[in-house]
DNA sequence: AAGAATTCTTGACAGTCGTCAAGACTTTCT
DNA sequence: AGAAAGTCTTGACGACTGTCAAGAATTCTT
């Protein structure tokens, strides 16, 4: 890519940096499948190329290493979830309402997106051995968080009732009731999304302080 | 080992037994201190044979497959954490005492064998993509949740109120707070531990029903 | 102490991995 | 149309993987 200088070169310089995007996109959406599937551990960048329509070369035309490759994928996967998570916030008139939407929202992309999520806690795993996607890592949890916390405090606002928990704890909370419901769904218990979906509206209902 | 009978024969072959299962152990224990380091993916049998005193052909010796050795190392890793919990299960007299035991022995837990806790995740996480070890992580899990649900069972029947929440939903919400605390943890956070303490004390208070 | 059984080491194997370079193919520009 | 830039394929490399077999070293038995 030569960076000649110019008003011709650099409408063209930047529709070839649009394909280049687009084509690093479409390879990320690749990897992603392949990483849902197989897990990081036994994904290969050969596996990967051999679920797109490219031959395993390209990847190291478009990213430098398996590391750049696997952090623009977990930051493209960041911006479907912040997607994912903001259709969850709902416009609900009344706290049960808000509670309602929540429960079947969280049940709804347990049962839809589970490999997805599962890839998820997969990732969120491994940046804790090594170094590489720990900042992006920690960016969408921190992300995750702030999402969980704006339905919690609406939910308390719509209620007219203080929270009694922390963001941090709150969130924990959450993810660890999604957790065990993503476990037991993976194992074939096709009632854990209705449990999840009780389980959530009572977790956020106690989150209430009680007068 | 030939399986001749007699009385000197079986006492042999039960002493031949016992040095075989023996050092079975002693190789998980290195294999599971090279697991918490490197975590699943990246762990290989030659690196395990490396931290311990042994060449890496006695794997093949003790264990026929890498998955054999792995879930071996599982279930050891399961009979530690059943002695791990139990010291937690403290006599207590009363249910404030109960809460200080279990957050401290939370917190204590979560500083010292922070490395094989995010083991146990890595390869809970694991089984959600390999059938391999599913059976044994799941039965790992269902005596963790069995262990939580003494400890809050026992500290409603101190305080002399009912359990507001399901067993299965009790650990999941403990295992959300001790995971983001481990996430934490090992982020250089240093209040972790302390943190989760107090969130701990707090949950377990309020799974008491209110009057 | 000699022979047998067990335990451990060494070296090799077939396969896979990430990476890279040479070149063919395609698109774009003048 | 010809040149140039960009895109993709192919094949190779060294390193690493799990597995295994042959034999050395050790321990045990009689």
């Amino acid at each position: 890519m030569t960076q000649v200088v110019g008003k011709n070169q650099e409408r063209i310089s930047r529709r070839q940096v649009d394909k280049f995007a687009e084509r690093r996109a479409q390879l990320a959406t690749s990897a992603l499948r392949t990483l849902s599937e197989l897990g990081y551990a036994r994904t290969s960048l050969r596996e990967i190329a051999q679920n797109s329509e490219f031959s395993h070369g390209v990847l190291h035309y478009y990213f430098r290493d398996k590391v750049e490759l696997i952090t623009y994928c977990v930051r493209q996967y960041k911006a479907e979830c912040v997607t994912r998570y903001d259709r969850i916030v709902v416009t609900a008139g009344s706290a049960e309402e808000l509670r309602d939407g929540f429960g079947a929202a969280m049940a709804g992309t347990l049962r839809e997106d589970a490999t997805m999520h599962r890839l998820w806690y997969d990732l969120r795993n491994q940046s804790l051995f090594e170094e590489s996607f720990r900042a992006d890592v920690l960016e969408i949890d921190q992300s995750l968080e702030q999402m969980i916390w704006r339905i919690v405090s609406h939910h308390a606002e719509l209620a007219g009732s203080p929270v009694a928990v922390p963001p941090a704890a709150a969130y924990a909370l959450f993810d660890g009731l999604f957790q065990q419901a993503l476990l037991r769904f993976l194992n074939g218990d096709d009632t854990a999304p209705a449990n999840l979906q009780t389980s959530v509206k009572q977790l956020l209902q106690r989150f209430l302080t009680h007068s």
